[in-house]
DNA sequence: CTGAAAGCGCTTACAG
DNA sequence: CTGAAAGCGCTTACAG
């Protein structure tokens, strides 16, 4: 691999004058540039970023731990952090945890050893000694989506309380007196406050919320698949179903369709996450509606408050219940 | 922060029996470790990776450019080559084109920067010297779903001329004289080669496919919606629609949701792609499955071959044509 | 405007 | 088993 010595040997010129070239610094001729250029090109060169770094820290990247690519939330976040990035002068590199722990530290520590200049995580688990190690030793970070206890870094996340509340109300109105939940993990605090929310709300209206109208999924489709065979394997199976995220409603919506159940008829549903195709289905599913690109945006413009020595904070963004027919007869302006 | 240096000066040794002990080399005494994992601890030490991966070059991952990120095709793809890549070793960091043919080129040089030991490329445009350059320079490249003419590169990618001549079939079996098509970019494989087979397969029952029933969008939903309104808005609108993969198919159908057109009846769609939603839709949405997850995982298996100084091949895997109800009369059997 | 030289924080033959 | 020293590929004062 051609090094920064090899361009100045074809080019006849010092590594710094390459260097220079490399870096944009104004005080080079339009000559010597190039022929620079042209024997970078000619050398196929690229600069070693880890030497670069070694020396300058590298400004222009910043990471993102996603908690799932295929999830469509985390997809459209990470378009959304891309694009308000570029709108600050920095790419990103997307590493995808899959929602497994492991996979998410050793991303961390990838684009770590690449030297980003920042650091966006949506944490799979609570407890990473490798997190807290970062945290502390002063990196920017910025948590998006899901926070850690104990750690004192800028969330970017939605309030989910608010909105559980109004569904359940919704629910109630329409006349189900048992609904349940597939939640997510309890280890995630997405997974523990949406549970939570559901809960109180439920209590609001004198419902309790026994264990078996409760299943832990882990926010993927085959877990909401399996939660609701669970579910409604019962002796006396709910009527409503709270999914805690899109894909554990995809799940859901699968498992009504193998038993051949009329959705908003035989069974209820309604999804954390609200998607295009949501409303497409017959009849459409009832959602809370993120601001997903609002998120992305917002997680990165801490991000890079951070970065220019500013202050960071926490945002907890407003969501909002777009009711539809899933849960049972329409509701006349369904689209608030 | 802290380096090795003052590790080794606080334990009294050298900084070469320090970075032994982070290396785990067998001959450090255990008092010896101890002294310099107490000093490690002491000063919250941590090894600064970019000098690390200066001295011994990082030949653990892959760099993967992917066209959309929020294109569920190409987030599965990206989760099967993660899979893949894991078993062979690899991690994955991820760049998003967003279908930007100046962006694909900016992700294509970070990659390259930060060392990736090969790269898994979704070409955005047919034409950039950068791919050329990285291609010729003798890098283990493999495209995935798309190839550039002229270039001598291993690519995996669906073989679409079949499914979509056994969709041109069932169009016509169903009645549709004019069927149209939502073509992707002309400047893409992808595109062209969709549009080609469709018309080919028109041709052959002696249908042509004037200007009028063609339309052609960037792969990504807002055109969908764009070009379904054109078509529809003409004096004579078709009866059947093609979209040449599923984020157009879903601005496709926000269009003739929109105008309060029954799918199926009103308007006939099908899309290239199939989604696990498409089947909850009313009616079903037919559409032609790629293996995307094997597309995946063979394009990795490829890219390790070129690693291992194997030779690589090229792939085109067969589609299948999924007919539900969504371009009349259902089908029996229709899982097919 | 350009170059010689020091040095970023590590690792690793080479000695001892 | 441990240390002195070279060097990975860059960048950047410091000269000229």
């Amino acid at each position: 691999m051609a090094t920064i010595k090899d361009v100045a040997r074809a080019a006849g010129l010092s590594t710094a004058t390459v260097s220079r070239v490399l870096n944009d610094h104004p005080s080079v001729t339009a000559a010597t540039r190039a022929a620079v250029q042209d024997a970078i090109q000619r050398l196929d060169y690229h600069p070693n970023s880890a030497a670069r770094t070694l020396r300058s820290a590298d400004v222009s990247t910043l990471g993102l731990v996603v908690g799932d690519v295929v999830n469509p939330f985390f997809s459209e976040l990470a378009r959304a952090v891309e694009n308000e990035a570029r709108a600050h002068g920095y790419y990103v590199v997307i590493g995808n945890a899959d929602e497994d722990p492991d996979r998410q530290d050793e991303y961390l520590s990838i684009l770590l050893d690449r030297r980003v200049a920042g650091l966006l995580l949506c944490p799979t688990a609570e407890v990473s000694p490798l997190v807290a190690d970062v945290v502390r030793g002063g990196r920017p970070v910025v948590f998006v989506d899901r926070e850690i206890d104990g750690l004192d870094v800028p969330v970017v996340r939605s309030d989910s309380r608010l909105p559980v509340t109004a569904l359940v109300d919704h629910l109630v109105r329409l006349g189900h007196r048992d609904p349940a939940i597939i939640s997510g993990p309890t280890g995630l605090s997405t997974g523990r406050e949406r549970l939570a929310a559901f809960r109180d709300a439920l209590a609001t209206h004198g419902i309790g919320l026994p264990e078996s109208r409760v299943r832990v999924g882990d926010f993927q489709m085959d877990s909401g698949v399996a939660a609701m065979r669970s579910l409604l394997d019962q002796p006396e199976p709910p009527t409503a179903v709270f999914a805690a995220d899109n894909l554990m409603a995809l799940g859901a919506l699968r498992c009504v369709h193998e038993r051949g159940l009329r959705l908003g008829t035989d069974i209820a549903l309604a999804s954390f996450d609200d998607l295009p195709w949501f409303e497409y289905v017959e009849p459409p599913i009832t959602a809370i509606r993120q601001q997903t690109e609002r998120i992305g945006r917002t997680a990165v413009r801490e991000l890079v408050a951070l970065l220019d020595g500013r202050p960071a904070r926490s945002h907890a963004l407003p969501c909002t219940l777009v009711t539809r027919a899933s849960c049972g007869e329409p509701v006349p302006g369904g689209e608030g």
